[in-house]
RNA sequence: GCCCAAGUGGCGGAACAGGUAGACGCACAGGACUUAAAAUCCUGCGGGCUUUAAAACCCGUGCCGGUUCAAGUCCGGCCUUGGGCACCA
């Protein structure tokens, strides 16, 4: 068979009649299914995309049967620094490079056969589009919940641009991997960490896979705890944030942020000022990155004539700048108790302090005592005034009772998450629709003249002071405010690449729309995304920054439920043949292309659905690929083996239902690998019987049509049946895929030894009589005392015996 | 350092809920068909041991212990690999 005639038919006819296409009404239940849009990068198609769109174009292709109005869109995520390097390197403008890659794109997955509902498609770059980021952007504004923020950020020099910490990760750039700085940046960021509790107790109205929750609950990173509010000697104060109250007695020093505010009102005050000020320098060219890394000295030094006081017992300890506190972390300021926490400990250590334990249980010679150790183990405090011979978990509440009435200390939950820098000093984003004015400060577009255009120029390579691109074009930054109408200048900066995904699975719902980003009637049709699917890397960052969106919106009465994604699942890497990502320089990446003029779509995304399973990364074989190919030739010779019958073959009944079961539950618990296995052992027993009926045929093509949709649509079609993708996925008789006479194994003190036939749920009497009859059983039992026969219905029989 | 996964034949991987470990496929070997090759079909395929052959037997799911009539699966303690976060106070 020619799979290539075949594919392209098949597409063609998918195509013109439109059967992918989602309305939005009917009285089919809807039911919503959402890849993570690619970034169309120059290099085209990676085999792991094909791996995630087959999944999830095998489930939709499925729910349709089953008689869900199902939505599978496809969009493309097209703006960011990735786009705006390529059109650099190869001197092309943005938008022409990202319309050549999304051309390269949609054909190869046209080529697949993906069942995407391409009316809905469009380019987070399209203005239609971007308008509407600009228009919520506008409402995070109008909302108080964006801000514009001088901030020590990660700089990179390399991309001339800020990095979020996300994107800063180890230090060095995500996007170039040099190596990352600090600088004072003034920028637009979004009051996410004001969500914190919400995103936190909003994972409770969805369905994600328990490891995705995780990720979610550790990025948010809540901790509870106690801010506690420290006097310094000679007037002034601060506050510190600690999980350990039952440790204040322990206190010896304070150590302070030197990149904070702290230092900067103390410092007239400071004796050794120039000691203080080169640490302060110091700090400056170092990232967060390398300060709070583990295994390097504990920098810092004191700060000579300034004392703090110990509220709970009024000792006087000195206060140290140390370069691991940061300063827009927690308070910018930590107590240190050397006992009890080593960092602490080893801080002191090298520093030479005071060491008071008070917490007993432990030797604190040559090691902190830390709370992973003492908690709930009952341990007893010391030197610790009236709380002494209270546990821990007593003296926690008892501690902090005291300072709370005293008005010196209040109990907080502190979180990990930081509010989102939002501003990129780029070209290829949307552009913030914001005019800074002399007279009336930052002021917003007026949103009826949205979308803000990026312009259409020549010149989009960074400068080098750290602007965006876009200062240089005065045509574009010269406007007028909108408030008073005199001269005023646009922002420049640019938003970052997870603005556009942020809320692409709204417009999704109601992509042509040119009055709303989506009607509310639409988003409450579709009711939310049913199951998502994207990569383990994106559970962090994405999904949250997308989850802070909707929320907000939700806030402001723009969407329909608070979550709008439902279950959320990730998928393993498709690795080199070598076991290593796949990547140019190592040469060992797979060209999609390459695979589907060679072995042909269905066989390619059968391979890919058998490889291993779905949420585990998986190396590339052209050998096992190969093995699917052999699969489908099977398939298609079984069309020698028809008979002239109408009805299923008996013979075939039991099996046929056992795979029916089997594939339909496979598909939708990503079990992808073993549906592929059911049917080809379903395959194998039709190669086996004397021949098949066009009835059993077709119940083989339908069950494989959501994994290798075109060959077998043109075997169904010679059969003289209508296209499978408007027939209805089959159902099972339960009671057929039971087997009325089962083998089951005989152990003798746990150790197989025999098998035999029963019945099915035969009694046990029966059973017990049949083992103890069997040959083998017989050998291992003579002359033995048999002290029990344990019997588990239809499983198996053990004899135990002295 | 913390958090999350995962370690099963030569390879990718199966094993629902503690109940016959290795489904399905790949690779390999032998055979059939063919002038030959390809394709296809048949047989074998964890290791050991024994045997003319078969059966039987012993070992075996990263390592060490434990619970249980029974452990890949549960518990305790390690080791290794992958991923995430990070002096988080």
């Amino acid at each position: 068979m020619d799979f290539k005639n075949i594919e392209k038919k098949w597409q063609d006819f998918w195509d013109n009649t439109k059967v992918f296409e989602a309305k939005t009404n009917g009285d089919k239940k809807p039911y919503y299914i959402l890849v993570e849009f690619p970034y169309p990068s120059g290099s085209g198609l990676h085999v792991g995309h094909v791996r995630s769109y087959t999944a999830q174009d095998a489930l939709a292709r499925m729910k349709r049967m089953q008689g869900y109005n199902v939505l599978y869109p496809m969009g493309w995520d097209a703006f960011g620094s990735p786009a705006e390097q390529y059109a650099i390197k190869n001197h092309i403008h943005p938008k022409d490079a990202v319309k050549e890659n999304i051309k390269t794109f949609k054909g190869q997955m046209k080529s697949l056969g993906f069942s995407f509902d391409w009316s809905r498609e469009f380019s987070t770059t399209d203005p239609e589009y971007y308008k509407w980021t600009q228009w919520q952007f506008l409402q995070f504004y109008k909302h108080n919940m964006a801000y514009k923020a001088t901030i020590p950020v990660n700089w990179c020099p390399t991309c001339k641009s800020v990095l979020s910490n996300e994107d800063a990760a180890g230090g060095v750039c995500e996007r170039c991997g040099d190596s990352v700085v600090q600088k004072e940046k003034s920028q637009w960021m979004l009051k996410m960490s004001e969500y914190a509790e919400d995103l936190l107790t909003g994972l409770d109205d969805t369905n994600f896979a328990e490891r995705v929750k995780l990720g979610q609950i550790n990025w948010i990173g809540k901790s509870t705890g106690v801010e506690l509010d420290v006097d310094i000697v000679g007037g002034g104060k601060f506050s510190v944030f600690t999980t350990c109250i039952e440790t204040v007695y322990g206190i010896t020093f304070f150590v302070i942020a030197p990149d904070g505010k702290l230092i900067k009102e103390l410092m007239p005050r400071v004796e050794n000022k120039e000691e203080v000020e080169n640490y302060i320098k110091e700090t400056a060219k170092k990232s967060n990155m390398d300060r709070t890394e583990l295994n390097k000295g504990k920098t810092g030094v004191k700060i000579k004539g300034i004392k703090a006081i110990n509220p709970i017992n009024g000792k006087e300890v000195p206060i140290f700048l140390g370069d691991f506190v940061l300063g827009d972390y927690g308070t910018g300021a930590v107590m240190a108790v050397p006992t009890h926490d080593q960092r602490d400990f080893e801080y002191a250590t090298e520093h030479n302090l005071e060491m008071i334990q008070v917490i007993d249980g432990a030797s604190v010679e040559e090691k902190a005592f830390e709370k992973h150790d003492y908690l709930g183990k009952g341990c007893k405090l010391m030197n610790s005034a009236e709380f002494d011979g209270l546990t821990v978990e007593e003296a926690k509440p008892a501690i902090t009772k005291k300072l709370v009435d005293l008005g010196i200390a209040r109990e907080v939950n502190n979180y990990k998450m930081r509010d989102w820098i939002f501003s990129r000093q780029r070209f290829w984003g949307e552009p913030i629709p914001m005019i800074y004015c002399e007279k009336c400060g930052w002021v917003p577009m007026d949103e009826k003249d949205l979308p803000l255009l990026l312009p259409d120029v020549a010149e989009y390579e960074p400068t080098d002071n750290g602007e965006s691109p876009l200062a240089k074009i005065t045509d574009w930054v010269n406007t007028t405010c909108p408030k008073c109408h005199g001269a005023a200048k646009r922002e420049t900066d640019t938003m970052p690449n997870w603005a556009g995904s942020s809320w692409y699975f709204l417009r999704f719902m109601d992509a042509c729309n040119d009055k709303e980003f989506a009607s509310m009637d639409a988003m409450k049709y579709w009711n939310r995304v049913d199951w998502y699917n994207g990569g383990m890397e994106h559970t962090a960052r994405h999904l949250l920054y997308a989850r802070f969106w909707v929320q907000f919106l939700y806030n402001i009465g723009l969407v329909p439920n608070k979550e709008m994604i439902w279950t959320r699942v990730s998928h393993g890497m498709v690795l080199g043949s070598n076991n290593e990502k796949m990547s140019k320089s190592k040469g060992n990446v797979i060209n999609p292309d390459d695979i589907v003029n060679e072995y042909g779509a269905d066989t390619l995304r059968i391979y890919e659905m058998f490889m291993g399973d779905y949420t585990s990364d998986a190396p590339w074989s052209t050998d096992s690929l190969k093995g699917c190919k052999r699969f489908l030739d099977k398939v298609v010779r079984l069309q020698s083996k028809l008979n002239d019958s109408d009805e299923f073959t008996s013979s075939l009944e039991s099996i046929q239902h056992k795979t029916i079961k089997k594939v339909t539950n496979d598909l939708q618990t990503m079990a992808y690998n073993t549906a592929v296995s059911a049917l080809m052992i379903l395959t194998n027993a039709y190669e086996d019987a004397q021949s098949i009926s066009k009835k059993d045929y077709e119940l083989l093509l339908t069950l494989l049509n959501p994994i290798a949709p075109h060959v077998t649509e043109e075997l169904n079609e010679q059969l003289g049946f209508k296209p499978i993708c408007e027939s209805t996925w089959p159902e099972y008789d339960e009671a057929k895929t039971i087997d009325k006479e089962i083998t089951i194994g005989v152990q003798v003190n746990g150790k197989l030894r025999g098998s035999i036939n029963i019945e099915l749920d035969e009694a046990e009497d029966s059973v017990k009589e049949k083992a103890l009859a069997e040959e083998n059983v017989k050998k291992h039992t003579e002359g033995l005392q048999i002290i029990k026969v344990i019997v588990v219905k239809n499983k198996i029989v053990n004899i135990v015996v002295k």
